[in-house]
DNA sequence: CGGGTGACCCACT
DNA sequence: CAGTGGGCCACCC
C-alpha cells in the first residue's frame, strides 16, 4: 500500500475535497493544476469514480459553468440541488455568476499540500 | 497487446 | 460571431 501512487485519479479526488463550500470549479482548472490541462478529459473520467466519495463532484463543473455531468448523478437534478444548497445560484443546469463562485485550485492553493 | 471510450478544452475554418 | 474537428491521457474489454 504506498499512498504515494497518488493516481491522476486520486489527485483528482484530493483537489475537489479542497473547494471551499459555495464554490466551484472547472476540470480544466483541475487539470492544469495537476500539470495536465489538455487532459481535462481524465479530470472528468477521474470524477466518474468520485461517486459514492467523500468528493463533491458537484462543485466541478466545465469551462461554461455548466452542469455537464449532471446525468451522471443519482437523481436528475441532484447536482444542482446540491449547488443550490450551498449558495450556488443555478439555473436550467447553467452556474450563474460563475465568475464569482469560481475556484482556482492553482490561485488558491499555489502548490500541492500534502498534509492536506 | 490493441482498440475504443470519455462528467473536456482549444484551435481552426 | 458560431460551428466543427482534433487532441490529450488513463481506464475497460
Amino acid at each position: 500500500m504506498k499512498p504515494e501512487t497518488l493516481n491522476f485519479f486520486e489527485k483528482v479526488y484530493q483537489v475537489s475535497k479542497q473547494i471551499p463550500h459555495g464554490r466551484v470549479t472547472s476540470y480544466g482548472a483541475i487539470a492544469k493544476y495537476l500539470g495536465a490541462a489538455r487532459s481535462a478529459r481524465m479530470v472528468g473520467y477521474a470524477m466518474n469514480g468520485s461517486t459514492g466519495k467523500d468528493v463533491p463532484a458537484h462543485r466541478v463543473v466545465n469551462r461554461n459553468g455548466l452542469l455537464t455531468g449532471k446525468q451522471h448523478f443519482e437523481g436528475t437534478n441532484l447536482m444542482q440541488q446540491l449547488l443550490e444548497s450551498e449558495g450556488v445560484v443555478v439555473i436550467n443546469n447553467q452556474i450563474q455568476d460563475l465568475k464569482k463562485v469560481f475556484w482556482d485550485p492553482s490561485n488558491e492553493l499555489k502548490s500541492y499540500n500534502s498534509d492536506q
